[in-house]
Parts: structure tokens; C-alpha cells; sequence
DNA sequence: CATTGAATGTTAGAGATCTAACTGTTAGGG
DNA sequence: CCCTAACAGTTAGATCTCTAACATTCAATG
């Protein structure tokens, strides 16, 4: 769900629009998967990822450390990822997703690369080069996705 | 909460990005008001479309029934919408958002505006409209998000 | 060392959301 | 009329997510 109830107006009207498309394709996806949005992506993040401890993954998931905790908890009982403690630090633990994990959400990446080329579609060579060029612009001056 | 996870590689990779400053702005207006995502998404709806019945506002927020069904319970014991019935069909139930619900969510659309304006700073008039066309382009192929 | 403070996670309890099964209502043939 | 099927919404039970308070571990300082 989204904030566009405004009405796709405005040219960042059209974004939410099509980050709306996007984003259906790919809660879709992860749904057919029995994961929820949200483990969904945390268990994308540790196969690109291993070894983040709970900390980072709230973070970039833009949720409260509390509800990291209690998301792997869910899929760690589906024996989805694994935590251990390393190098001595017990407060860190470091997170790994097994390869049953992995496997879940592999072609993730794929399915969503494929849906972007059927949104791109109506635009020619030139035209996806013109739009890639205004929106780094502005991505540019946007404020990092907390990446480590 | 995203899919951005494959990072922001490729043209949509950017739209996703921008996609995500727009949606943390408008989820964090919202929470300021004691609502989730989903709830102020109905609410705001309700607000510029008085008396959809459930099964309209479970399609156009890509919800369950049953989880709107839910979600207006807990709006309804806060008072900010109420359901009547209307026209002898003693099924469908009319959803009218309360002054009080109405005034909570007021003011949504021009934070949302001065948000894009921040972000669409760093373009010039003419990028602005070369976006803009661009854009149109892509959504004009793009399915209608139901709105009835 | 002992103390203090910061960093990292967890638990508890409330509320939200999902799926599946269920109740009640309307409409359309026989 | 009745019967059936489609429609609209709710309930039940499990899982998830949030806030707030709490434990535990490390690191710095005297």
C-alpha cells in the first residue's frame, strides 16, 4: 500500500505511480514465497549481505531493533537463516541465511529486472538514457539508502 | 519498508530510490498522527471518497476484506470514520470519514507536496518538463491504479 | 579492579494484518 | 415461491510489528 491517494498528480505523482508497479510485482512475488514484506526483504539483504549483525539489518530496513528481533526469530524457526555469536563479542550476532534461505528468494533480482524492462518498454534507447540521466540529478543530491 | 535491497542499479533502481525518500516522508507524517500506513492510506481515501463500501477500499489498497474489516474496527473505536448502511442493502455498508478523522489526516497533501518540491530541487524548469514527458510516456502503458 | 555508560538484543503486551472458514443478504432461474 | 449461487462482511486464530522497559556485554576511566 502507498501514500498516492493523492492522485497521480504532479511529476513525482508519476513516480509513486510507477514505484507502485513496481512495488505490486515484487510484494506479489514475495508473497507466493509465504514470507511478508518485510522478511522478505531482510532475507534479500543477508544473502547480499552475510554476516550483518541485527543492528545494521534495522537499519536499512527502517524498522525498530524490536522488531528485527522478533522477524528472525519467525524465520529462523522456519530454519531460514541461522545466528552465532563471533570473535568473542557476545552482544553482536552475526546473522546468515541457510541455503534453504537462499534458495527461497532466489530470482528475486531476476523477476524484478524483468518487470523494470516491461515498464521501460515504451521508451526508445535515447529516451531510457535522458531519463536515467535526470533522475541520477536528482538521486544525487538524495540522502544514502544506509548502506555499510 | 522495500524491495531496493537489489540496489539501485539500472534506470528503475532510481525510481525505486526516490520512491523510497517519498514514501519515509509520508510514513513518517503519518505515524506522527497515531496511524499506521495502511489506516491513514484508508483514511485519506475515505476523506476524498465518502461512502465507498469495504469491498471498494480492499481493492484500491490491494488489502484483504478481512483486513479492512479490521482496520475500521480499530478507526471506528477511535471515532475518525463510521459505517451505515443506506438504500435497503442491508449488505453493503457505507464508510464516511468523521470530522475528526477528516481534520487528522488534513494538511497530508501539501506535506507530501513541499516533499517532492525538495526533491525535485535540483532540476531546472526544462529538466522538470523533459521528466515530466518521460514519465507520462511509461505511465500512460502503466495499469490504472483502481479508482472508481 | 570497580564503576559507569554505551551498545546490542530481548521480552512483554497491545494492536494490526493475514488466511480460512463462517454468517447473513440479494438476485436469478426453475 | 424455493433453491442455488454470488456478494459483502465478520470472526477466529496465527503471525507480525510496534513501543517501552529490561537484560547483558563491552569499553573507558579512575
Amino acid at each position: 500500500m502507498s501514500e498516492e491517494w493523492t492522485g497521480p498528480g504532479g511529476t513525482l505523482g508519476l513516480v509513486r505511480w510507477i514505484g507502485l508497479a513496481q512495488r505490486k510485482a515484487a510484494e506479489d512475488w514475495i508473497r507466493t514465497r509465504g514470507l511478508s514484506h518485510e522478511q522478505g526483504f531482510v532475507l534479500g539483504y543477508l544473502v547480499q549481505n552475510p554476516g550483518s549483525i541485527q543492528r545494521d539489518i534495522a537499519q536499512v530496513s527502517r524498522t525498530a531493533p524490536a522488531s528485527v528481533s522478533s522477524l528472525l526469530q519467525g524465520l529462523e524457526r522456519r530454519e531460514l537463516i541461522e545466528r552465532r555469536t563471533e570473535n568473542g563479542d557476545e552482544r553482536r550476532k552475526r546473522v546468515y541465511a541457510t541455503p534453504a534461505g537462499a534458495e527461497l528468494v532466489a530470482g528475486f533480482a531476476d523477476a524484478v529486472a524483468a518487470v523494470d524492462e516491461t515498464i521501460l518498454e515504451p521508451l526508445t534507447a535515447d529516451e531510457r538514457a535522458a531519463l536515467d540521466a535526470l533522475l541520477l540529478k536528482i538521486t544525487a543530491k538524495l540522502p544514502q539508502p544506509t548502506r555499510p
